[in-house]
DNA sequence: AAACGTATGTTGGAATTCAAACAAAGGAGA
DNA sequence: TCTCCTTTGTTTGAATTCCAACATACGTTT
């Protein structure tokens, strides 16, 4: 049980909890810890949403079967990652998606409703989970308006333009370095690296931006005369 | 104060809580409300992102400036609507947005901290209110990722199968009605309305899909023979 | 029933994007 | 330095999408 204290440590779930506290929480929340061999289930799909997962060792994929039932990879969670924290906190009956261990994986599981009815005890770090927890699926909630707002637009230089203006804005300064290659951005946008690179060229022609490798500059296009 | 409980027993922040204990509520929670005339701001952009905001009465729109200074409408939240809780929870320190009355508004402010942190009294309905934020968040963050799965797709007509399939699994019946019409839905998957039309009609006389109006049906493919 | 407005389906040319191949530009290691 | 490998930029024909215009269907009102 200690031997995962660094691991959980690193969690955004747990950040502020001391070891001491991580202790008592665990017997508090009855956490639970399974192994699980490798290509096993972690979770099914159609299982009670109840369970925040956290990887301790080995990877877990989290897949989504569609109606026909062709599988996808949503996301491989690592140790110290959390998982399906959005399906038990939205208050889902059954579980959309599935789990598994890609290697032989050892999970800590988490009641999702023990960890926001607090408890008799009044234990300190009840306060403090139960802001981890909102304030990283409101993080992915904002990462996720992000997407949507760069992947809505028309063409694949608005794309392109709507993300460095976002990043701009985001870093407070109009030179910065993006934390994707060309393929990654592309994939992130929804658009093809080739045609994405073109519209680089294209804007830098223009004089909109200057960039070279990962680091970008936009430029004021001196709009409106 | 008493004239908003109606409207407020319809937000979703506060649902299963009492009249009595809203009155206790706001005390406890310092809530402050405020009327704001038509076109005046209600959050400016680079404030402290500490507040929840509710609209009691009147309409509050929610812009994004982007770093050009280029303003584009994120929502319009009404009576009973929740804005800001996001950015709020997200543990951001200036807000990225700013918010605007469309018309005369009241709005009710709550420190989202307070909230969070509980309070000296132990108030039955704390817990509950963080329970409300938390699935709410987790709501849109499954709302928001079902999008991105659709318009992640590549061409018109895999978005609308994307959506079609995933409307069938979400309502668990291969025949289901949509929440929109062709134009939104079109706005929905990103799409030009008219080359999602010629879609939806390649796929009826493919067999793949029957429709009428909002009315859909997805038929099995017989794939792989 | 007729007239009207709205929503949906259809069409065709222009513009954009895709997809694949290749060229050029670094970087790491021998 | 040279080679190998990866990343990025460029090109081109094919496919797709956009866009505007028009046709049709449906519901509502008069």
């Amino acid at each position: 049980m200690e031997a995962y204290f660094d691991v959980l440590s690193q969690c955004p779930l747990f950040v502020g909890i001391t070891q001491p506290e991580m202790t008592e929480m665990l017997r508090c929340l009855d956490g639970k810890i399974s192994a699980i061999p490798k290509g096993n289930p972690v979770l099914l799909e159609g299982e009670p949403a109840r369970f925040v997962g956290v990887v301790l060792s080995g990877a877990v994929q989290v897949v989504r079967d569609d109606y026909y039932g062709n599988r996808s990879v949503l996301t491989v969670v690592s140790p110290g990652g959390l998982f399906a924290e959005a399906f038990a906190c939205a208050g889902l009956d059954t579980l959309p998606v599935s789990a598994i261990a890609l290697q032989a994986s050892t999970v800590l599981f988490l009641d999702c409703q023990r960890i926001l009815n607090g408890c008799p005890h009044a234990c300190s770090f009840h306060g403090r989970l139960v802001h981890n927890l909102l304030q990283g699926i409101a993080q992915k909630n904002l990462t996720l308006t992000r997407k949507i707002r760069c992947m809505s637009q028309k063409t694949t230089r608005e794309k392109l333009m709507a993300f460095l203006l976002d990043q701009a804005k985001q870093q407070g300064s109009p030179e910065f370095v993006i934390p994707y290659d060309r393929q990654a951005l592309a994939d992130y946008l929804g658009v093809e690296r080739s045609a994405m690179s073109v519209e680089i060229g294209k804007l830098k022609r223009a004089g909109r931006i200057d960039s070279k490798g990962s680091w970008f500059r936009v430029l004021n296009p001196d709009k409106g005369v």
